[in-house]
DNA sequence: TTTAAATATACAAATAATCGTATATTCACT
DNA sequence: AGTGAATATACGATTATTTGTATATTTAAA
């Protein structure tokens, strides 16, 4: 991954579907594929491309669980970048509201493992 | 202009002439549109399109001196994205540094009106 | 070892954004 | 009135982005 810069950043957060993902993301720490298809009412392959790029662009890490992969915002993110999605997410939150509503009632939510022990 | 929101505020920073605009007229508190064109080696119309799409969007207000237009950041601006230009300009001066030297030794800049008596 | 669920990717089609060029407008100065 | 500088806009052409659909991959469970 090439050195992160501004302009690459805003043009992750450019697009609804990647804006709103992000957002999820930082609101809950971690999720998988199948729970934003279901947050965001929005097809496998859309979701699954736009966080690919996420990932590639470095705002997201992923790890494999099972056979779910669970999205996060990548830790080694500038803090600039971090504040910048903060902010957002305290300030907007009619924004995503919907997309929150429909993931807390979504059914057969995916199991995380308990941490350890 | 309706209702200021996330995903149409990052559209108009996801532009490599549109952010550093932004930026640039962050850092001097306003700029006309040919100090910009030669900050940033632009053709005029370039700059004066985006500048344009900007102010519709409501990041930019403009005012009219003479024959020169100046453009600075809206004032009304929500507290979180004028937090977010912050962020931006402080943590990557390396991005505009180029067009900042550009700018300090262009010749012929327009003086701007005492700013009153 | 088949089946189903979750995820990723390939590719062409559709859509959106950007650009160069030409031209219009406004204002100061002669 | 006429000229030149600064700015804005129109329009077609180009380029970039996004999408749907089909298919591949991986994992768990029957």
């Amino acid at each position: 991954m090439e050195q992160f810069n501004p302009l690459q950043f805003y043009k992750c957060l450019a697009d609804d579907t990647r804006l709103k993902a992000m957002l999820l993301i930082s609101d809950q720490e971690e999720l998988c594929v199948c729970e934003l298809v279901a947050a965001l009412e929005l097809s496998q392959p859309k979701v699954s491309r736009h966080l690919a790029q996420l990932r590639q662009c470095g705002l997201l890490s992923d790890r494999k669980q099972n056979q779910w992969v669970y999205y996060s915002i990548n830790k080694a993110l500038p803090e600039w970048a971090k504040n910048v999605l903060t902010q957002t997410l305290t300030a907007n939150p009619s924004f995503y509201e919907n997309d929150l509503t429909r993931l807390n009632t979504m059914g057969n939510r995916p199991e995380r493992a308990a941490s350890c022990c």
